[in-house]
DNA sequence: GGAAATCCTGACAACGTTGTCAAGGTATGT
DNA sequence: ACATACCTTGACAACGTTGTCAGGATTTCC
């Protein structure tokens, strides 16, 4: 959240201008007042003269019901306002779709997340399904409760990105007939369809990339290690360095690291030593921005590499702008959905696994050849 | 969406790697699959040898079941992995809740709307109630579309950012039982609870500002002229114009800009011109962004002073950091929620208007004296 | 012209749950 | 001991809708 940070204040009083236009507009007399009664096909079915059978019809453009009938019915409803009752209609349907999918992710504010649920949204629009949102904001227990309660709104399916601990859990509620898809993180205990961002393809390019420009003296700053992108990403470091014959210095390399303020103080420590690294893979959104910050103070800027994992808004307007390995928050979204919507549809429990490449930005900050 | 422009790929085939893990792991018989049948309460009630009434009473935890029932329902349900059926239950209680509200923004990878959607999500949360979102994309097809679907889900109620056209078409809705708080732009037609930033004000503070570090010549960049924000922004450009006697150029006073790259083409344009603005005001993140690109490219932005409306992430990173009027969009959501909330209880019919303060964050773009 | 097929409409039950009410049991008061 | 109050439990209907089926009107066919 940017900026906010210069004049950090806490927004929790509720000391805003509130002004009441012109009063209630309604009587003041009924105090709680009753909830208005809303109009239902009986309704309708009264006022078309027609049964209320032949509304549900209308409603749902079956064929067969007479011109003249459609015409008295579609009217009638326009007169009420009529909404049909779409939890009343699944209760009974033999479907017992509520053509409404659950989709929990980290957090809905972050650029990440937001860019996966765009994705969902895009396909569920086409399906005609609404989205359930939720933050998890990587915590278990939350994410059960959540769970829960889109089970019990009878969600037709979940997409989710899974926190880090135990999922068997899930099992129970797949075989109950809640179709899941994982995104960006592989769930534990339970063999279910996932989306996968290729993090170590994706690592493996960024380090190459570097070791091209002549870098051996790399450093790794890694995210959650409870994390198996985290692992992976880090894994993956590893692997390339050692292919390539080159010296792995335990010092330069920092796992577990969290958030955008801890990032810059492992960055900024890189700088204090007298022996340094010539380049910093980040293998994180929030840490890169950390590196960047840590750079900027210590002047480092445009003498240190940086490439961080996973792309951000405005990161090719920094100075010098920052090179990173893209992910496809999005497309990992639109894959997810439809493969539930395959799934609801098909009623199967598979456990596909669906990889998106990553591919290398190459922007001024990898460019960036050693001292 | 910051450097996918870098390398713009269109991201629509579905060419991604798929790795089949352990083929399905149900029999291949079954071809279409019937979708298990979910325990319900009478699943329950039989299992734990008691009436469906009881069992109700334990899931809802009302008082007066005898504790040795209470645990045999318990058992019985957690043996079944039962989960409640909040629609089924919804049909039957007086009260019609879904514990579930709509949220309409513009887009919810927009840093903006998703901030909002944070902020709704925080209230909601703790009222127990999930929150189905969708994005409008200033469409107002779209917008009714999804009023539809989410009045047909039978939401409590709605929050959510009015498009630009007509909308007295919600009266209905609202009289039909909808409970509704618009944010961040006023609603044409209906009067209604409404949550907005102070936008004359937050225009007032920077264009003072500028004035006060000695410039003379300010642009001002408006976004599209048919939302409110725009206009009360550009009314409030002008009136604070003329209150300090300041002469307005009508050619750097371009409204009606769409998007980032539309306002780099237009502040390019300033910097063509032999006659040049010392400051430019530009109304709306997206355009901020534009300028900076302009003013990079042409090597100015350390010569023209520039303020945005709306802050955004890294803003305070950029060269130099970019001073914006920052507006607290979690805020506003968390505000919209609440007052949502009173309505669904009260059931009242309202028209508060609530002002969210802006205020003005002061970066480097913003401290360049004019030339 | 009559039987059969087709078309259109509506009565009724059911989806999973909760509100209402009544029945039976136990505890309380005299 | 008896009447009364209370407590616990269950039978039943109802929420708004749709699946099933049957009935009447119309058309088609021989």
């Amino acid at each position: 959240m940017g900026g906010v940070k210069d004049f950090g204040m806490d927004v929790t009083s509720r000391d805003d201008t509130v002004i009441d236009l012109e009063g209630d507009l309604e009587p003041k007399i009924a105090a709680p007042r009753a909830i208005p009664a809303r109009p239902t096909m009986k309704d309708v079915a009264a006022r078309a003269g027609v049964s209320l059978k032949t509304v549900s019809r209308v409603v749902n453009h079956e064929v067969g019901v007479s011109p003249e009938l459609v015409t008295k019915v579609e009217s009638a409803a326009a007169e009420l306002d009529y909404r049909p009752d779409l939890t009343a209609s699944n209760l009974r349907r033999s479907d017992r779709r509520t053509s409404t999918i659950g989709l929990m992710i980290e957090d809905v504010a972050n650029e990440f997340s937001s860019a996966v649920h765009a994705g969902v949204e895009d396909v569920a629009r086409l399906h005609q399904v609404a989205v359930l949102g939720a933050s998890v904001h990587e915590d278990p227990q939350r994410e059960s409760d959540l769970v829960r309660a889109l089970s019990s709104r009878r969600v037709d399916g979940l997409v989710l990105t899974p926190t880090a601990g135990d999922h068997t859990y899930l099992e129970r509620e797949r075989h109950n007939g809640l179709p899941m898809v994982f995104v960006d993180r592989l769930p534990h205990g339970i063999d279910a369809d996932c989306v996968l961002t290729d993090n170590a393809e994706g690592t493996r390019l960024a380090i190459e990339h570097l070791i091209a420009l002549g870098h051996q003296r790399i450093a790794f700053m890694g995210g959650l290690s409870i994390l198996d992108t985290a692992t992976q990403r880090y894994q993956s470091f590893i692997d390339t360095m050692q292919q390539h014959h080159l010296p792995i210095n335990p010092e330069w390399v920092v796992r577990n690291i969290k958030g955008t303020d801890d990032a810059e103080k492992v960055a900024s420590g890189f700088f204090a030593e007298s022996n340094q690294p010539t380049a910093i893979f980040a293998a994180q959104n929030m840490l890169t921005m950390g590196v960047v910050r840590a750079l900027k103070s210590a002047g480092l800027q445009h003498h240190v590499a940086l490439i961080g994992f996973d792309d951000f808004a405005l990161a090719d307007l920094l100075d010098p702008p920052v090179a990173v390995v893209a992910q496809d928050p999005r497309r990992m979204g639109q894959i997810a959905a439809e493969l539930l919507f395959e799934r609801i549809r098909d009623g199967k429990i598979s456990a596909e696994l669906h990889i998106v490449p990553s591919r290398l930005v190459i922007r001024q900050s990898g460019e960036i050849r050693p001292v």
